[in-house]
DNA sequence: GTAGGGTTAG
């Protein structure tokens, strides 16, 4: 139904016209016929309707109008919980989150969900921390947990990357009997996957029954962040051959799998699955993944060709990952064509600038390389200091770059020191920079306790089992091959090594990354 | 049948 239609007849509407009407415009964002609802809300005598003015302020915090979401809760009598669950996401979406926290603390009525706004809260602001602080401050004061809290914590603690929590919370759902909702079991296999811990997230994947569309596509997702390409490619057949449809997500999962891996040819077919045979409409997002496959592999034309037939307009993303293939190929006349594009679209994010000063400097720009200096100076632009956490006897280190602040830096200084010249007694030269971090002395004791030795290198810790061959890769930061910065070191797997960066794992053999295993 | 809080994405 038309809007100029329903305002004209008023005997159609009802309330459940309006909570869906009210719904739509939150889901779009559509501030305008929103407030066009709104109106007709207070025409037609629904002031006092609790569902529709939650819905009235749900809408308004959705299109991120914090004040006018505040004005209604303000207006409602005696709202109940729910209304308070309203106005909590809502200060979080608008990032006030101690408006949030302190309404939490204020409200009368608590409920599950309550404690879930608060908890889904923190996540939204990427404060995993936090978040699974209050949710340990849940389980000590006995509120019941249900399975929108448990799928909440999952995924704080697969974006936190601590094993140990996750193998904990995963107790939890066992305990609390909550396995059987997908929802949950989906969560399960993506946190593993997230952790670093792939093989229990296939171990999980295999072990249940319960599986849908997401399920599938969490293990591949999971699989294309670790590097393991064929892996991807195989999940993707059975779950065709198991009868589930493959969604736009997981063809986002299956493509960057294959672009990570160096599966071109396996992903252009892909790409023609998607749209040929399951109907997707490609997406930016689907168009960046094939400019990504094709240009990091050095088909730079036909990446070009890709790009110009596209029906849309790349955005500034397509644009930086196609500079930075083309430089790293070492090809000036499409760097040339993609900064210049990149400059006209997107002055603002700080990866670019950095990549911009680079490719400058590389062609010889010299005042491209002052300019891109100075704007990086004027605009304050900063780029995100790479960040890791990891998890010691319950408690959740975290690592910064280049920090410096422990107590105990000189002793761990020392302490690293000498494992290195044992190191290089047995035999192994270790050609790497070693930036200390910080480390504490509960991790000492936990090392000798286990007679494991754990390496401050890089960003993070390297994690060795007795017995375990050390084998120091050449050099960390081999892996700006594949345009990513390495990281931590997860795991040694005799001459094997996992590292990872933000976003995904990188399999190490020989100093080699996995990324360029099938070039 | 009416409202809030949750899972997969370069």
């Amino acid at each position: 139904m038309s809007f100029p239609r329903l305002i004209q007849s008023s005997d159609e509407i009802t309330n459940y016209v309006l909570l869906a009407l009210l719904k739509g415009c939150g889901r779009l964002k559509a501030l305008r016929h929103g407030k066009c609802v709104h109106g007709m809300i207070l025409k037609h005598g629904f002031r006092s309707h609790l569902p529709i003015m939650t819905s009235v302020l749900d809408m308004y915090s959705n299109c991120f109008r914090l004040q006018e979401a505040r004005k209604i809760f303000l207006e409602i009598e005696r709202p109940d919980a729910i209304v308070i669950n309203g106005m909590i996401a809502a200060y979080f979406r608008c990032y006030r989150p101690s408006d949030a926290v302190g309404l939490f603390y204020d409200s009368p009525s608590k409920d599950v969900g309550t404690w879930n706004s608060v908890l889904s809260g923190l996540v939204r602001i990427s404060n995993n921390y936090e978040a699974l602080r209050f949710f340990k401050q849940m389980v000590c004061v006995g509120e019941k947990s249900d399975v929108i809290t448990l799928v909440t914590v999952l995924s704080a603690c697969g974006s936190l990357a601590a094993s140990c929590n996750a193998r904990q919370i995963h107790g939890i759902v066992v305990k609390h009997g909550h396995e059987k909702h997908i929802p949950v079991g989906n969560a399960i296999i993506d946190m593993y996957a997230k952790v670093g811990e792939i093989e229990d997230a296939y171990i999980y994947f295999k072990n249940t029954e319960l599986k849908n569309v997401i399920t599938w596509t969490s293990l591949i997702v999971g699989y294309g962040k670790h590097g393991l390409g064929i892996e991807a490619i195989a999940t993707f057949q059975q779950m065709v051959i198991a009868g589930f449809v493959p969604n736009k997500v997981t063809f986002v999962g299956i493509l960057s799998a294959c672009s990570h891996a160096g599966l071109v040819r396996q992903g252009l077919e892909i790409y023609r699955c998607m749209t040929e045979i399951y109907g997707i409409e490609p997406e930016m997002i689907h168009y960046g993944c094939v400019v990504d496959l094709l240009a990091r592999y050095g088909q730079l034309e036909e990446a070009w060709k890709f790009i110009t037939t596209m029906p849309v307009q790349p955005d500034s993303e397509m644009w930086t990952s196609f500079l930075s293939s083309c430089y790293f190929h070492k090809n000036k006349e499409f760097s040339k064509i993609a900064m210049e594009k990149l400059l006209e679209l997107n002055p603002e994010d700080a990866g670019s600038y950095v990549l911009l000063s680079n490719v400058c400097s590389w062609i010889g720009d010299l005042e491209g390389v002052a300019k891109a200096r100075r704007w990086i100076m004027n605009k304050g632009i900063v780029k995100t200091k790479a960040q890791t956490w990891i998890e010691i006897d319950r408690t959740v280190h975290g690592f910064e770059s280049g920090g410096r602040s422990h107590p105990n830096y000189d002793i761990i200084v020392k302490y690293l020191g000498d494992l290195l010249e044992r190191i290089k007694a047995v035999g192994y030269v270790p050609n790497i920079d070693i930036v200390v971090q910080n480390v504490d002395d509960n991790l000492k004791e936990e090392m000798i306790r286990n007679h494991s030795e754990k390496l401050a290198i890089g960003f993070g810790l390297i994690n060795t089992k007795p017995g375990t061959r050390i084998v120091i890769v050449k050099n960390l930061r081999v892996c700006s091959d594949c345009h990513a910065a390495i990281g931590f070191i997860s795991k040694m797997e005799g001459r094997e090594i996992v590292a990872r960066d933000s976003t995904r794992f990188h399999r190490f053999r020989d100093g080699k990354c996995s990324c360029r295993e099938h070039w």
